[in-house]
DNA sequence: TTGTACGCGTTATCAA
DNA sequence: TTGATAACGCGTACAA
């Protein structure tokens, strides 16, 4: 038998709305001594009020849906943990969605986070534009969301997002800089909007640099190993001297199939990836790639949501940019041919 | 306005009672036609159930709690992705919290758990021996909980863990297969229970091969790259041929001052690790580790509370011990000396 | 086969 | 300064 607010009230000889007062700190007209009475008793039996029963008056569970592709991609450990710390700091817990990028399960986690009755979504949706669920859901609903990592420019949804282009720019550039004319590229699933993103920023770079883009170089990737490591056999075969993969996670592939075809990074190859993801100092050489803060961008989406759920619905949707650094390590070099 | 269980029964000219029957599947005794009418208005709002709701009376929230340290130790996004699949493949939703292995986090987390009523509570907690805020918040509730990882052999509870000694044995077994005879032995940190068990292990294999205990090629590690970078610098200047880490992160470590110090792996130093995370083939060679599967164990661990939350209280807690596997790669070698 | 009415544990409104 | 009570949306015992 958990004690409810009702046993506090009885053991203290006031009604239970003299106690709920206490509780949410509406107490300025309580007088002082049957205030500490009422503490005192709620501390000896260490009653906390149950969230449930709360949630039916105020329609707030103090709970944020966080749905993302999965978790044991290496990019979101590090973001989920920012949404995390940044939410209970903020009293908020937070439940999470594995989707695997299938709209089926995004469509159901979406449902059911409203079903559970999160006070907001923060959600990495896994396709190009306004994604059939979502677009669905938001029709039929209002719960505040915040889009994350992948961009959605043209709605008026608040989001957090890096600028990619920018990013695929100075990540080609560097390469260019370095004196590379034939730069393999290996980006994400066609489908992905940030892919599509770097590889303008790819585009825009080589451009400058009078460079025509060549389509034999140009391979599709899938975010993981596997695709990075056969795109890589591919482009050694044609000769390039430079790869730039839209992931960490790929150019770690495209070690593992230099190191099978004898050439070494980066003499005869230089690598750059994208996202910095931890376990980067692993890779010998060290991997120079573009750095995007995901633990910061999990606090800032938390930090934009919370405004939307305390704030005005005519509130002005915000976003967030963060700005991409080049992370010079050694998988890079002065091209010699 | 959401639409509740009232506007469906208005619009379909029944009693509340008789639409909850229906969305409860209790309709074996009701007419087929007005169940028909019943749900087609269902349907066409799209309505569903306000959990919020249906908790008050049912007590269950088809919510759990997964109170881990850190989901960017490389240990945990497998196992939480274990736990949330078979959690949703079960109609349940999980909450993540991160402790730090901070008891104060680590309690607090608990009590909001039981606030928030979860119907159950998986526990990885970071210390040995049942840990204070545990002791505490078992004493004060009676919410189904299972023990991961870390063991608790001496408690009644339910629990998922690997069978750490034999693990331990193994891996420093493999090595004196391989004619090493001084293995040093990275350590988790002193307190943690699984730490002094893969020790045991160690111990006994050594015991058994006759190989003194050697106070000084044993390290004090930290779970972490740091730890075992640090430890392997002290353990190369004693000259070992061989290291057993107790996790991969830290051999990654070793990895890393092998290199520094110019020693070959697996040639100069062997090196087993413990855990066989997922990023393990980055290493070059390949290391030799000992596998837990940390997707079953979360898998198992759901599987356990499930068992306790829908079974009788009188029933037994159960323990899973997954069976550690050894994973030979290239990491180890012959001794030469 | 279906409906009435109570209760879950709170918060909020109004009255005292 | 405090209390009585409605309300939140649903499930269910009991009645019809």
């Amino acid at each position: 038998m958990t004690i409810t607010i009702k046993d506090i009230a009885k053991e203290a000889n006031v009604s239970i709305a003299t106690v709920s007062r206490v509780i949410n700190n509406k107490d300025e007209s309580i007088r002082k001594d049957t205030k500490e009475r009422i503490k005192t008793i709620i501390r000896k039996h260490n009653y906390q009020p149950n969230r449930i029963a709360r949630s039916m008056i105020t329609k707030k569970t103090a709970t944020l849906g966080l749905i993302i592709p999965d978790i044991q991609n290496p990019f979101f450990p590090e973001l989920v943990r920012g949404v995390e710390d940044f939410a209970n700091e903020n009293e908020y817990s937070v439940i999470l969605c594995n989707t695997d990028g299938d709209l089926n399960r995004e469509r159901k986690y979406l449902d059911l986070m409203k079903e559970k009755n999160v006070d907001g979504i923060i959600y990495t949706y896994a396709f190009a534009e306004l994604s059939k669920p979502l677009k669905g859901f938001l029709e039929e609903n209002n719960i505040p969301m915040v889009l994350l990592d992948r961009a959605e420019p043209n709605s008026k949804m608040s989001g957090v997002y890096v600028d990619n282009e920018k990013a695929g720019y100075m990540a080609t550039k560097h390469l260019i800089s370095l004196n590379h004319k034939k730069i393999g590229c290996i980006t994400g699933p066609e489908h992905i909007e940030n892919s599509k993103e770097r590889f303008s920023g790819y585009y825009q770079a080589l451009k400058e640099a009078n460079i025509p883009l060549d389509k034999e170089i140009i391979f599709t990737g899938d975010y993981q190993m596997k695709g990075g490591y056969k795109a890589a056999k591919g482009l050694i075969k044609k000769e390039v001297t430079a790869i730039f993969t839209f992931n960490d996670l790929m150019a770690f592939g495209v070690y593992q199939a230099a190191a099978e075809l004898g050439r070494k990074i980066p003499d005869d190859l230089s690598v750059i990836g994208f996202d910095n993801i931890k376990y980067n100092h692993l890779l010998v050489p060290k991997l120079t790639t573009i750095e995007q803060s995901s633990y910061k961008m999990g606090e800032n989406a938390v930090e934009l949501l919370l405004k939307q759920i305390k704030g005005t619905p005519e509130q002005e949707k915000e976003t967030i940019i963060i700005e991409p650094l080049l992370m010079i390590n050694e998988s890079t070099s002065q091209n010699k041919l």
